[in-house]
DNA sequence: GCACTGCTTGACGTTGACGTAAACGTAAAG
DNA sequence: CTTTACGTTTACGTCAACGTCAAGCAGTGC
């Protein structure tokens, strides 16, 4: 019978080390630090080691996902600290929804660009083909 | 009677001074010559001086569009100047079409990771506003 | 006890994308 | 003919996002 065994070697939910993390996302362990350092992420500290949970799981792949899309760092930081924000009184519920909306115009001028970009891609791809069949 | 002045004082559509694209696309002469530097452009020489003409203000539009979707310079350049590239013989098409495909991959990567930004954020906006709304 | 392995903290190096300052040419305006 | 407004090259500076040592701590294996 499978007991829940708490020393398991494989980590498949439990907490992670640095290397594990790092080699899951495909960055480098300094990469990850370097998130740190920034206050993008605050993994546990046990003694001197670090420990990352879900959360950071989390954080870090909003974080590369931001960084596939170009944004800088800082800008990550200020995003996904929207998410843990405090919204009790009014006033923080509207500056929240204000930086939502930033972040939203911006996102939607990148898409803009992008099905702007994706569009001429693909009818150039379709004159080359056009020319390809022309050569027999 | 309008003549056709050559000497206009405004160039609506004639050749342009690095100030003026500079000026119209939100850009210092620094970045457009660093443009240059990195072969993204190919500005006329007039004596010592650069002069523009449409085909590098259609490139500075292409390079502005890639750089806010996070793209960098060299890889900008790759693919402007696979618009360029000859395509005369099959194995030259071929080689266009791949790159147009690795191209592809890539920003419909970015597609994904935007539109799943995009959604999440706008989840986010509304969990937001119901909390506004049940304050009063 | 000691080597080995993995993690930690500095601290300096690198690359990309420009910024900035110096020193000089040039052409129209006064 | 000098001033003023742009333009040019050369060269070093800067900032972000890490890379790359160097040197030390900490549990583990024998």
């Amino acid at each position: 019978m499978p007991s829940p065994s708490p020393a398991s070697t494989r980590a498949a939910d439990g907490p992670w080390t640095i290397a594990e993390v790092a080699e899951e996302f495909g960055v480098t362990h300094r990469a990850v630090r370097h998130y740190e350092e920034l206050g993008l992420i605050h993994p546990e500290r046990r003694g001197t080691q670090r420990v990352y949970h879900r959360r950071d799981r989390t954080r870090l792949a909003l974080i590369l996902r931001g960084r596939r899309l170009g944004f800088p760092l800082d800008e990550i930081r200020t995003i996904i600290d929207l998410y843990d924000a405090p919204r009790g009184r009014r006033s923080q519920l509207e500056y929240v929804l204000a930086q939502i909306g930033e972040r939203r115009d911006d996102l939607e001028q990148k898409r803009h660009d992008l099905d702007a970009t994706l569009t001429e891609l693909e009818d150039f791809e379709s004159r080359c083909r056009a020319d390809l069949a022309a050569l027999g």
